[in-house]
This record gives structure tokens, C-alpha cells and sequence, in this order.
DNA sequence: TCCGTCAAGTTCCATTCGGAACTAGTTTTA
DNA sequence: TAAAACTAGTTCCGAATGGAACTTGACGGA
């Protein structure tokens, strides 16, 4: 690693006509994936998301005694309540058996409550405790203060178009969701 | 999950005034998650990464027998010879000990070969095989049409527009990096 | 209305992971 | 120029992980 705490120098890099602020100190690593990977955007987003689940997962871990599975959850629940464990796992990036324990032990620690479906035997919805409540609300302000850190760099009109630019993406998940294994059907 | 495989219907829905093709299958939690998330690039960038790295990680363990970590380090010196496993790390989101051990394995298996670095005794300088190299060659091409693949949906002009925006926000990298921990410095 | 199939969630257990401590080599500094 | 501080990489080992099998419940069709 190196160290970032000196006063940071730039360069002007263009980049499809744009110039951009190069920090001097960047790694030359980060530089030759960003500049000469073909796979652009995966690295981009790798790193992205990265940088902005360690310093929470760090953070969780050390002042909630929360897993990085466990966070996952109670964020889940904190946006919507009533959901399963079924509907976490199809929009995060664990298996479900690892969700399970995460659900089991947010459970055992009283910040979330379980109840059956009446509609559907098969599924248990998630609420938060009070406590649960109370955990969200006083840790999601900091996670939103890291987003912001982020995107402090782009202008409102920016992060608008960069958030309708994504969700595109996201949105045509069928034409490309485990693309590459279809090769391997018989 | 649901099923994937009847045509799509869609519905039109406008976020900032530009309208957007939702498809009528989309799982309600990812739907909570776009528009309902006060971390919306967060979890956007979570989302890509890891729908672009399942497939892929899938993908090399079962055609190449290379787990994860060893896949991370071997496109990483496809990029660029005579790194060092320290490039990796800087570069990456895995952990040293992690990135050493994938390293041995990838020497075990003939596709990397590790010299000492005269400049500096500590350092180990990483290459290809020929059969590294060989490897990176038939793989490549397959993570470069996943890719393709997810961002089809883009015009030149947007997917141009996307990168520069997420090159922004990785430049920015001093300005955020390790934010949220800094509360509990003493 | 029974059977086959599918979905939600849990359990099992071998494997992998990653924090922490350690080794060895380099740079700083006083 | 000796010691302190730092860096690259490895090893140790308890803990977390995740694939696979399993349990329980829902449901469609003949």
C-alpha cells in the first residue's frame, strides 16, 4: 500500500477526449486495470463496490459485532420489512445457506423476529426489534456518508446520469445472467 | 429465482424524468434495492460485480480447475508481466495471505512463473507460462463477451459516458477511502 | 387425490478464508 | 552504521464459507 496522506499532485490524463485529474500517487496497478483491461467495467464496479463494503463490513464487525452476512440482512429488512430470507438471497451476492445463519443469529441476537406466512408454509418473514430499528438508524447515516464521500467527485447532473446508466444495466439482467455457462449445456 | 426464459414483457418507469424498461419479471427485492436504497451506487456496483464474477468464477473452476483467487492473480499478470503479488493486492479486493497461496498454486500448476526481482530481494516478479499465456488467450475473450454482454443495452455514447464517470469516482480514491473508520481513531 | 416437481429453508462437513504473527529484506535516521 | 521502521511475502490456525443433500410445504396435472 501506499500512503495517501501527503497533499496529492495531478496530471491531466484524456481519456475519449475528456482530461481527467490522475492522481501522481496512483497505483500503477489500479492504473493498467483501469487503462489497458478490456474488461472495464467489471473492474470499475469490482472496485467500487469493494472500497465501499470493506470499510462497512470493518465497521459493523468491530462496533456491532455484526458478520458481513449478518449486515446484509438487517440492511435487507431495514428497507423493506416482511421480506424472506428467499428474497435477500436473490438480490445480494451470498448462498442461502449462508444467509440462513445470518438470519438465525440476527435472530438469536433480538434484532430481528421471524413469523410464518399464513399464505405460504414454507416461508418466515423477517421484521426488525425495536433494537433491530434502532441499528439501522443509527448505522445507515454513516453508510450514506461513505456513498457520498464517493460520489463527491460528480456533479448532481453526474450522479443522475451515472445512477440511470447503471440501472440500465441492472434492468437487462435476462439477456445476460450466467451468460457464459451456457456453453457448457448439453 | 424466477424463471427467466418467457419473453419479457415491459413496463415503462420514469426515475429523474427519463423513462426506463422495466421488465415485468423483476424480483420486487431488486426493485426495493434500485429505488427504494438510500445507498443506490453501492448497491448497483455490488450487484454488476457480482453477476459479472459469478458466471466467471463458475466458469474457470469448472473448465480450469482455478479458484477465485487464482483467477484473480493469473488476468491480473494477463495484464501486465512482472508484477508483483503485491500489485495484485493493491489492485484486488483479497487479502495477502490469500493472493500468496493462489499464487504457489498457480506456480504448482505451470501457468505462472516467479523470479526474484534484482533490485530488491523482496520482491517476487510474476510471468506467464506458456501455458499461462495460453490460458488467458482462450479465457479472455469469453470475460470480454460477458461484459459485452451487460452492457449491450448501452449506446457507444452511454457506455463512453459510464466509464468516464466510474473512472472519476475510482481516481477520487483518496478522498474515500477507509472514510467510515476514521471515527474510532482515538 | 395422488404423484411428481418445485420452492424455502436448514444441516452437514470438507474446504477455504483471513487476521495475526512471523521471516526476511530495505530504507530511514540520528 | 546500528537500530528502528517499514515492506513483500509466508505460515498458522480458529472460524466462516458454500456445495450438496435433506426436510417440509406448495402446486399442477391427469
Amino acid at each position: 500500500m501506499q500512503t495517501k496522506t501527503k497533499r496529492q499532485r495531478t496530471e491531466a490524463r484524456h481519456s475519449g477526449g475528456v482530461a481527467l485529474a490522475v492522481p501522481t500517487d496512483l497505483h500503477p496497478m489500479v492504473a493498467t486495470k483501469l487503462w489497458d483491461n478490456p474488461c472495464w467495467l467489471s473492474f470499475r464496479a469490482n472496485y467500487i463496490a469493494h472500497h465501499f463494503n470493506q470499510p462497512i463490513y470493518d465497521y459493523v464487525l468491530r462496533t456491532r459485532e455484526m458478520t458481513a452476512p449478518e449486515h446484509v440482512v438487517l440492511y435487507a429488512v431495514g428497507l423493506k420489512e416482511g421480506i424472506t430470507a428467499e428474497d435477500v438471497v436473490a438480490s445480494s451476492a451470498r448462498p442461502k445457506n449462508t444467509l440462513s445463519r445470518a438470519v438465525n443469529s440476527l435472530i438469536a441476537k433480538k434484532l430481528l423476529l421471524r413469523r410464518n406466512d399464513p399464505q405460504d408454509g414454507r416461508r418466515r418473514l423477517l421484521y426488525l426489534t425495536r433494537a433491530g430499528r434502532r441499528t439501522i438508524d443509527e448505522t445507515v447515516p454513516l453508510f450514506v456518508a461513505q456513498e457520498q464521500a464517493m460520489i463527491a467527485v460528480l456533479s448532481t447532473d453526474e450522479q443522475r446520469t451515472l445512477n440511470h446508466l447503471l440501472t440500465k444495466i441492472v434492468l437487462n439482467q435476462n439477456a445476460w445472467i450466467k451468460r457464459i455457462t451456457q456453453e457448457t449445456t448439453p
